[in-house]
DNA sequence: GTGAAAGCGCTAACAT
DNA sequence: ATGTTAGCGCTTTCAC
């Protein structure tokens, strides 16, 4: 592959002239860059983004964090930074961390290494004080996930609402034993769903019972079912369970149809994220849903602002509950 | 940031010393060494691998090319090319391409523009002429999608014998009238798995009827239930189908069931991919299952071989037909 | 309007 | 065992 000073050789002209043509700088003559446009189509030349970032200091290319690829949720999202990305000139590169403090690592130092100009972070499970050393001087923005004191900017929706939303829900079908299926509370919105549950059944003068709350390791299928397990152990079972993600309710549906319960009519299910499964249960799911094409390209562009030295502010996004057949009465 | 020269300052030694250390070189002293560690720590420094890639032109990432993000049949491949990318000190960088030639080319520039080292494409839609072209003086390896002329290296599974296996179980639980619902036959995979369809109907004495045969745009659920509708407009009705991708399949089954027939019952029905939710569906999916970690391992193997200089050889992995709920007798 | 030359941060050949 | 130096491919200042 044909450098830039062989390009300029092929032309006669300096390499400073082809790179002049590259960049578009005004001040080349239209017959000089002509010559250069020539000699670049001769020698098939495709200039080095190596020399480029090192000559520039930047790389153009963002990290996205995910704990993983598995996770229907948040391919929206990142079709959303994607594009906006990409019409802004940056690439994405996505990233698995596994929540492994490991993997992180490498990811974190992409950014030091000045591989990557910044990152998104959508991972629950990330280390949040590294997160903010490396923020301190690169350029970071959180999704969906975020850093309760507020030292990271993110976008986000406001769980607590929206928990609230769901239980109000099911309350007004006449549910009075409601379930709780949640992440593990390590997690922000976990604690923030549970906290919308919590006041619901408090401003409705319903009891909270604590064999009624579930926390699963993952959000894997089977942590869903698994939950449905538990409380059928129970003397007074849930007629309702809200699960704080479509997966999670997916898993505990399947369980409820092996039980034999019909739903919604023996009970019912809320879900969170509207994923495009969700649709295709039988029963649909009711779920609640994000915006989350555009929380992708509101990340995506209070990074690349903060690339330009803006300050950029948290954003807090809509959320919607979507009523399917899972809660119809 | 500090750079190698204020290391080597710091240190007392030259930055030729320092990055000696850094890439573990055997001839440095333990004290030398010491010394440059300390000053390691003190500046916080980390080495670019801009300016190390540039001086080794490597960049020591690697593209996974997708049509989208959304379909999970992807995902555990990508574990397999994650896994074994990372543990052997590469990166990778997935890339989609939603079947946007402009975007790919994006990609294709990255690997000449020397800012990756390499390409696995998995997108059945790529520009194939481009890719050989790539391929000249390029590592690339192909993954599920091939090039029917070998000319590039891929890891696959034998289609036309996974569709063959498919159409005879239906055939031995008594279905004569079996449906295909395949998607564009632009694709390899497609027209390889009509031609096992085929194959099996003959060698078992059935008729083809092309308006059994329905070919969808794309892999999402709708095409599924379109097929369904479609279907029921025949005078003479299949009683089975089998659909080329679990998408398809999910998407069809919810369309039986609204339209009131039981499945397996009255309908069976086969899907392609075994992807997570095909176990969660009611009644639970029949699908041929690939060896998809295995597949992302083989083919990072492969790639990361040819980087090395190696020759690579296509390979074919086995396939699995599990028989779920939906093709119960 | 264009060219010469320096330098981004690193590594490797060569010299000591 | 360590230092000196050149150069990977590019951009940009400074001359002209």
């Amino acid at each position: 592959m044909a450098n830039i000073h062989e390009v300029a050789k092929q032309a006669g002209v300096s390499s400073a002239t082809v790179s002049r043509v590259l960049n578009e700088a005004p001040t080349v003559t239209e017959k000089t860059r002509q010559k250069v446009e020539q000699a670049i189509k001769q020698l098939n030349y495709e200039p080095s983004m190596l020399g480029r970032n090192l000559r520039n200091s930047e790389s153009r290319l963002l990290l996205v964090l995910i704990p993983n690829f598995s996770n229907p949720y948040y391919t929206e999202i990142i079709n959303g930074i994607e594009d906006y990305s990409v019409e802004h000139g940056y690439n994405i590169l996505l990233c698995e961390t596994d929540s492994n403090p490991k993997r992180e690592n490498t990811f974190f130092n992409m950014v030091k290494n000045k591989l990557a100009d910044g990152i998104i972070s959508m991972d629950p499970t990330v280390n949040m004080s590294k997160l903010q050393d490396l923020a301190l001087d690169h350029a970071i923005v959180m999704c969906s996930e975020y850093d309760e004191y507020e030292r990271i900017p993110y976008v986000a929706i406001d769980n607590e609402a929206a928990a609230y939303k769901v239980m109000k829900h099911l309350i007004r079908l006449g549910h009075d034993q409601i379930a709780l299926i949640n992440s593990d509370e390590k997690f922000l919105y976990a604690r923030q769903r549970r906290k919308g549950y919590e006041r619901a059944l408090e401003e409705f003068g319903l009891p909270l019972r604590n064999e009624l709350i579930y926390n699963t390791q993952n959000l894997d299928f089977q942590e869903g079912a698994q939950a449905i397990r538990k409380f059928s152990q129970l003397e007074r079972n849930p007629t309702a369970a809200f699960a704080v993600s479509d997966t999670l309710a997916i898993g505990a549906l399947k369980e409820v149809n092996v039980r034999g319960l019909k739903v919604p009519e023996d009970f019912a299910l809320v879900g969170f994220d509207n994923i495009s499964f969700s649709n295709m249960t039988n029963p649909t799911l009711t779920t609640v849903a994000q915006p989350m094409y555009q929380m992708g390209t509101t990340a995506a562009s209070m990074l690349i602002k903060q690339l330009q030295g803006q300050e950029v502010d948290s954003i807090m996004m809509d959320h919607e509950l979507i009523i399917r057949e899972s809660t119809l009465n």
